[in-house]
RNA sequence: GCCGUUGUAGCUCAACUGGUAGAGCAACUGACUUGUAAUCAGUAGGUUGGGGGUUCAAGUCCUCUCGACGGCACCA
């Protein structure tokens, strides 16, 4: 008997019956053989030693692709669940789940020792024996009933459940390994030995089944790569990308700082309120050509427009209170509820809209302590915040508006962004058909703009659907910046209205949106964005005076005083250093100009020019340079 | 909030199994008068996050508590 086998560059060979996807590989070269980690038969994952039984498209996947990788990586979290079973005794450990992610793996288990950082090369030490042993790795096919006996007699309860829950037509595979074996979908390397380079990270606490109501696992983050040099690599963009941690920069920069007096509540020191002031500023301009009217609203009012607002129903468990003078009040943990109020302060036509208000507001929200993550994730932030007050057919418009807003705002610094479509939440309140209805004008705008988005289910706000705007920081986590929220019911819990052609009162709707999103997070992202070397428009200082010595002290205070007054933000270094060592600070703290002066430039009115990054540029007089860091703010250059 | 780790001078970090808390940088003082990434010398700096306990003796061990870090859950 023969099969006739279709192969991705087209060709079609002939085999035996039950020829295994590695001889196919094998027939092709030795070199590929080699490479193949599993194939795909018609798109489907299989093993390398998995014999082909019919005619079909092969395709043989090599570690050179990603899902080469993950095979790879997935029987690695096989052999890490085997060393810490030969380690801790079989039946002591019960396994979770142990899948592939980004870069790595990890897998979740019970066992009564709580494991250590320290742990983690005693388990690599028993990961290499298990590779030295070149293990051999077999899939069966089993029962549901032989698949329940096998974890019944491990004692492994919750695989049990995992067997349960799978559908009743599922095939149920196991893969042999030595003395251990695991309930797993594969495809697997053929043997323990095919791994060679790997590291186990870190050790984390995770609910079983991501449920903060069942039992806490163990996890054990790793890696591993077809190579040492590759796993090396990766190593050092992990210790490089926690150098760029806002948070040290932060520190080091003298950008805000923590206390222990406001966990989660960070303190702006002179150079970081610069930056933040920048960005307002920058905002506020761009808000200003586009109609916006600036408002502020108090941090605090009384708890009867939270409970008005839904925020009592839907978010008290997030709110600050405070009893005064026998009444409650709660600080705002958003600016919705204030805009509203001045909505209604007045009368309005339907010629007035859209009403566009913005604030910079200062909310506040207890989050839960382990949540808390420098100024990422934090208790009290200000949102670049506005609520725009629209006629139902003005939606689309608007937020088209605002899309192209925050992509303008991205693209001057440089950000690149994912978008995402949340929808209701459990949570949430108002009808449904008003939800489906926000949900489907929100996809209906970014379907119109050409712009590619995920759907993100039941993420969205409790008065409405959202699309958000993500920004990755250093270590490739991502965070929500901008957002637009479509809503219904606040106009209706305020019973907003304005008066329409008809003359009479109808309903408007409201868009809620903000650029940063968290000016606190956003400065966050920035800075690891440029590892602290902020673009000249953002930088607190902008040039740094270095007199080469007291002599020229005069000068450079001189020279100071003319960049002030051209409205640049300038440092004079005086004291008694020599000059290597005032433009090593001076480099270290970033600055994207430095101004030597010494007998040269003061005899003629100049200033020795040295640039962050490039070195030395030569001297020019004090007004050329004046004009030339002037165009690079104007013009927020990226550098 | 949960699991684990962690907290020593302003900063970065030492102090073997319990035995008098130490260094570099920064700060301050003085000398040097400096030309593109660290001049030299000296001085001062601490209830080892906080409370309680074990011990002849605690930075070190136990316990409670606060903060931070890595995850999980949460992120309206």
């Amino acid at each position: 008997m023969e099969i006739k086998v279709s192969l991705s560059d087209g060709s079609i060979r002939r085999y035996p019956l039950g020829t295994t996807v590695e001889q196919v590989a094998e027939s092709i070269s030795m070199g590929l053989k080699k490479q193949a980690v599993a194939g795909k038969e018609n798109g489907k994952l299989v093993d390398l030693n998995y014999p082909i039984q019919q005619d079909g498209l092969i395709e043989i996947v090599t570690l050179d692709s990603k899902e080469g990788l993950e095979v790879y990586r997935h029987t690695t979290a096989h052999i890490m669940a085997q060393a810490i079973k030969r380690i801790y005794g079989s039946k002591a450990v019960k396994l979770g789940i142990g899948p592939v992610i980004e870069d790595g793996f990890y897998y979740d288990m019970d066992l009564e020792k709580p494991l250590s950082p320290d742990d983690l090369g005693l388990i690599e030490k028993e990961i290499e024996k298990v590779i030295q042993e070149n293990v051999p790795i077999v899939r069966r096919i089993v029962s549901r009933a032989e698949a329940i006996h096998i974890f019944e007699e491990l004692e492994d309860p919750l695989k049990l459940e995992l067997i349960r829950d799978l559908p009743e037509e599922a095939v149920i595979t196991i893969y042999d390994q030595g003395e251990f074996l695991d309930l797993c979908r594969g495809p697997h390397l053929p043997s323990t030995g095919r791994v060679k380079a790997f590291k186990l990270l870190s050790v984390a606490g995770a609910y079983w089944r991501g449920d903060s109501k069942n039992k806490m696992l163990q996890r054990i983050y790793g890696t591993s790569f077809p190579k040492k040099s590759q796993l090396e690599e990766h190593l050092h963009v992990l210790e490089e990308a926690k150098k760029r941690d806002h948070r040290k920069l932060g520190k080091e920069l003298e950008l805000f700082m923590f206390s222990e007096e406001a966990p989660g509540m960070p303190f702006f020191l002179p150079k970081g309120m610069t930056i933040r002031t920048e960005l307002e500023n920058f905002a506020r301009e761009l808000q200003r050509q586009r109609d916006y009217d600036e408002v502020r609203t108090p941090l605090m009012m009384n708890n009867r427009v939270w409970e008005q607002s839904g925020h009592w129903d839907h978010y008290k468990e997030n709110m600050y209170f405070t009893h005064v003078d026998d009444t409650k009040f709660a600080l705002k943990p958003m600016n919705c509820p204030g805009h509203m109020l001045i909505f209604k302060n007045a009368l309005h036509s339907y010629r007035e809209l859209p009403i566009r208000l913005s604030e910079f507001g200062q909310v506040h929200r207890h989050e839960y302590s382990g949540a808390l993550n420098g100024m990422m994730r934090v208790r009290t932030f200000c949102q670049d915040d506005a609520h725009l007050f629209v006629l139902p057919e003005q939606i689309e418009d608007e937020i088209g508006r605002i899309i192209s807003l925050i992509d303008h705002v991205y693209q001057v610094l440089g950000f690149e962004y994912k978008v995402e479509l949340s929808t209701r939440p459990e949570d949430s309140m108002g009808s449904e058909e008003l939800w489906d209805q926000a949900e489907k004008s929100l996809a209906q705008v970014l379907d119109n703009l050409g712009i590619d988005y995920v759907v993100n289910e039941g993420d969205g706000a409790f008065y409405g659907p959202k699309i958000d705007f993500h920004i990755l920081d250093a270590l490739k986590r991502s965070w929500q910046c901008g957002t637009i929220q479509l809503d219904f019911q606040m106009p209706e819990k305020f019973d907003l209205t304005y008066i329409g052609e008809d003359s009479l009162k109808h309903r408007p709707v409201v868009i809620h949106r903000a650029l940063y999103g968290s000016i606190e997070r956003f400065i966050g992202i920035l800075t690891e964005h440029f590892v602290g070397a902020f673009p000249v428009w953002l930088s607190p200082v902008q040039a740094k005076v270095l007199p080469v010595s007291d002599h020229y002290l005069d000068y450079a205070f001189q020279v100071k005083k003319q960049l002030e007054q051209a409205g640049i933000r300038v440092e004079v270094d005086g004291r008694n250093e020599k000059l290597g060592y005032k433009i090593r600070e001076a480099q270290l703290e970033k600055a994207p100009y430095m101004l030597v002066l010494g007998e040269t430039e003061k005899n003629s009115e100049s200033v020795a020019v040295r640039k962050r990054g490039d070195g030395d540029l030569g001297s020019v007089s004090i007004q050329a340079f004046i004009e030339r860091i002037k165009q690079e703010i104007q013009a927020k250059e990226l550098i």
